[in-house]
DNA sequence: CGATGCCTGCCC
DNA sequence: GGGCAGGCATCG
């Protein structure tokens, strides 16, 4: 489901729910999801209070009192939820859960079974395969644009391909690949090292505003995605190209198309985004 | 590198 | 029934 404003929505939303809850206890009914295994998640998560939430790209960070973090990852259609009574009826999705000291518990929904949640040592959870090789968040002061026009000279594979992967820079999802390529006029199949130093600046500076404004929007709510009180995002009232196919461009009224990029749906405009 | 597996629901 | 879906790890 959630890129970063989806990730970065659940945190904020999730935050004042569960911060400085004691947990008593965790299930689950789908045990691949923690990959540590329950039993030992459940031994070391006992116990500890819920200290703050935090982020990095679409990783969810729990951190815990005695030195713990849990690292989530919603993938595709992970939501949290929090209810104020263990014993309320059950979701169907719902295949993790942690039940606080004060007798309410916080649910993990995912009706695919996509998501991990991961228990580390905090501060050792860069030494996770995903977050080992994380790129910079597209921030103005941490998205440097030599480094990642560096990227892209390197790569002669599509445009969207460089940016899907979050070694190149954290959190743009396929929504938002779409989006941003649209913005800046780029072709998503463009050769990544066919972009000129200017496209590189475009398109970085158009991935920090993006994000940013989608997080301000609470998320896209394209398909199934909540934040944890069960609200959607507001972005998807301004998306340009995903999920319009079809439809008129916004600039120039020629209507989106829909191609395949490495196996994933890609929306553009043929018009605006020529191939170079 | 690109392709495949992981899962289930939904829409044609 | 087939194809598709905000993603990633792993495989060849």
């Amino acid at each position: 489901m959630p890129e970063l404003p989806e990730v970065e929505t659940v945190r904020a939303s999730l935050t004042p729910l569960i911060q400085g809850k004691t947990i008593r206890d965790v299930g689950t009914n789908w045990g691949k999801i923690l990959t540590n295994g329950l039993d030992q998640f459940q031994e070391q998560v006992a116990g500890q209070r819920v200290e703050r939430l935090d982020r990095r790209g679409k990783y969810l960070l729990i951190r815990l009192s005695g030195g713990l973090t849990i690292v989530s990852h919603l993938r595709m259609e992970g939501k949290y939820e929090l209810v104020q009574h263990a014993d309320d009826p059950m979701h169907k999705f719902v295949h993790v859960w942690l039940t606080f000291t004060d007798g309410s518990q916080l649910r993990y929904r995912d009706s695919r079974k996509f998501g991990r949640m991961t228990l580390v040592k905090t501060g050792e959870e860069m030494h996770l395969s995903g977050l080992r090789t994380i790129g910079p968040e597209p921030t103005e002061a941490t998205f440097d644009v030599d480094a990642f026009y560096q990227t892209l000279q390197r790569h002669k594979k599509a445009i969207k391909s460089v940016i899907l992967d979050q070694s190149t820079v954290a959190g743009v999802g396929n929504i938002y690949a779409d989006e941003c390529l649209w913005l800046a006029k780029i072709h998503p199949e463009t050769p990544a090292n066919h972009l000129t130093k200017r496209d590189a600046k475009r398109l970085r500076d158009t991935i920090i505003e993006e994000l940013a404004l989608a997080t301000k929007a609470r998320g896209t709510s394209a398909h199934t995605y909540l934040d944890a009180t069960g609200h959607k995002g507001d972005f998807q009232n301004q998306l340009h190209v995903y999920d319009r196919k079809g439809q008129p461009c916004d600039r120039c009224a020629t209507p989106i198309e829909k191609i395949k990029v490495n196996q994933r749906g890609t929306n553009f405009c043929p018009h605006c985004q020529k191939i170079k």
